[in-house]
DNA sequence: GATGAATGAGTCTTCATTCAT
DNA sequence: TATGAATGAAGACTCATTCAT
């Protein structure tokens, strides 16, 4: 549930950051691009700082157990208040989703379908999407752990195609092009890849020790080598 | 926090259901009525099967989301009643994960002290944790999932020595012997492999396609291959 | 709303009386009938007593205006604890109104099917339906004025065949056996008794002046001497 | 409540619409673009709309049940904004009310004052108060089934010299005049006219059969009929 | 072993209302 | 004439927990 206290078993390390911040205006809302250094805070300014409060809350507590109260309390408003900007407590965690997801699955599908061959193209898959990862490790821990609990429907709107897919397409072109090893099982290796940089989220802390761009490489070092075909390695 | 509703995204198959126990639809509260005129259970029947009830519905919806009259409702008792086996809500969710964990500890580390050079062990190690993963799927959901929602005191108790400090030990241990690749990480390397198996609670569906051990098989030979000195593998 | 407050205009008078007790064991729920006399009140002596108290404030302040607080402060117990009997307040407004309506319209079918020529039954129906709604005042003036709040299943549930209908039918009859004037068209003139009648609701003050048999015989020579036809006068 | 879904039981038609105003489908709060481009509404007329709007939705749901968020919705503006017209709530409540109130007390008045001996002043009473009645069914609505919802004050305002006893007048004076059965208690039998004739709200529904007049008729012949005496029949 | 009845605190959400702009 | 942003109180409903029987 939480990046600042996963369970030390099954990987786990201890206590952290968050640096990302969600952005995007909401759903029907149209925000006045009013003066920008008032005192007061202009509604798109209080939204921001809404959905960064929800993300932080949700990471920490997990989405069921940070009440709106919370929440409110967190932004020095009543908790009646926030209903002037969401319509459910579901939007809150949608929006966050939302928004570190468009951007990351765009994200990974530059790179997977940029140049270079396909082991190439793995290697930065694997780098951009650890970093990527940890920029957001907020909202990115709020989408891969509360993704069950967005109601039914917006679960379904996000659902389609998404990292899973473009990877194992990747691996099987390096199949085709012959840099890749045939016995691989290529949607095995997607979500072996997958569930070892997800993983990050669980055990990540400030970097005491490793950060992204050593994570990333050690990371991609092993399942290149772990995959790449003989051949292409000479 | 359902193995059945995973995201699609980072690391996602689709629709099915768990395994391991008898799952259940979970639409609209009805009461079991399979357990009606059994001669009279015993109390440590029931007591099992209430952990059973507790581990099925806190990995289908989540910890927090779960509250005891779902619970009740589904042994067929009343909600108060259920204070009869257990003190608070968390002491279920500490009993069924402490039930995996124990276990799954135990059996891992019989695993990489066994015999074998380091590569074989890790070959082994994976082949069992993934095994044992799926063979008890629901309970591992829940306690790869809701682990921080136990009580700080609880939390605290399990998490000593697990199993990450095993495998990063095993794998210096490589290092050591000289069949594992010296450039690499031995956290980094730990904590990718855990990340890549115990991801498996995300997608694991009833084997559509992919059983225990097609799967374990395939990780290790990745990872294997990823870590694995030139030398060795010759 | 409310038989004690209703408008001076278009027929008021003022201050009343409530004397009818709901009953009726509530949908899915068990009743121990256990020992009376014991001076903690039963749970269905509870149950009674909300329905009760539910009726009286549904009658005075109307249903939307009614909060379960206010129902629960009367009850001297928190509102909380209303769901220990119902399931959503609606259950309340259901249950308090399905009591009148099927005693209501049984009585009400039993003298309309009854001896007597058409004009006998008409008066008799007449002079029951005004003895009847003025003893369950409280409980008529729920089900006559907050009908419309009901949850829209549970409305469709107790319109089937009702008053209206079968007074048509024996002001038909009426007109078949030639008692009562053929030019009237039956469904107004039904409407027209059952305005005239239900409308006691709304100005039906404890007995200052007139009583339940007062204002039954009235009405009913009003209306059969409105109906009645020149022949069967005779 | 509501005209358009009145009991079946003690009194009730079906399923149709109430005819005065454009009656709107109450599903799913759509603002009406009907008035977006118009040249720029007066506040005069903006105050008609919003009590039009505000008649509607009372007639509909029920004073309590509609939110002032419900209505501004309706009109396309902010609840807030509803405060450049209204005080409180309760106004819109007494503006509906008062209107249909005044108007239709004075024409009683008129036609009860008018020329003619009682009993024909009756017919045309009877016939004129249910031709206002359903010629102004949104807002009669609302004035008979919501006035208990008045705030006290305006409640006493309106409740002074009502329809009942101009009516209960006009038949006393019948009773001198001999044209009127002298064994009528004239109390019950105005309350009996104005129940008969209120009650239509509850079930009146566009002309699907019977309009306006031909209700008037029929109402007027079984009331004057029922009270007219023996010697100014013949 | 379990029920029936309740507690008290908390859940999300809606309300009428305010007021600076 | 309105909007945008909030308030504060109350709404219905749920929760984990208790305890006499």
């Amino acid at each position: 549930m939480n990046a600042s206290a996963g369970p030390k078993a099954p990987g786990g390390a201890d206590d952290a950051t968050t640096s990302d911040s969600a952005s995007m205006p909401r759903s029907g809302r149209k925000v006045t691009t009013s003066n920008r250094q008032s005192p007061r805070k202009s509604g798109d300014e209080r939204w921001k700082e809404l959905l960064d409060v929800s993300a932080r809350m949700f990471a920490d507590r997990g989405y069921a157990a940070t009440s709106l109260q919370h929440i409110a309390d967190e932004l020095g408003m009543l908790k009646g208040s926030l209903y002037y900007y969401i319509k459910t407590k579901d939007d809150l965690l949608y929006e966050v989703i939302r928004g570190v997801y468009w951007e990351g699955v765009a994200n990974f599908r530059r790179i997977t379908t940029g140049p270079g061959d396909a082991v190439d193209r793995l290697e930065h898959a694997i780098q951009g999407h650890v970093r990527y990862l940890i920029d957001n490790i907020t909202a990115t821990t709020v989408f891969l752990h509360e993704f069950d609990q967005l109601s039914p429907g917006r679960r379904e709107e996000l659902s389609a195609l998404g990292y899973t897919e473009q990877l194992r397409d990747l691996i099987r072109a390096g199949q085709a092009e012959g840099s890749i090893r045939p016995e691989i099982d290529a949607s095995m290796a997607a979500l072996a890849v997958l569930g070892a940089t997800n993983w990050i989220y669980r055990w990540y802390r400030d970097p005491g020790s490793r950060g992204p761009d050593e994570i990333g490489r050690q990371f991609s070092d092993i399942f290149v080598s772990g995959l790449v075909s003989p051949s292409r390695k000479a």
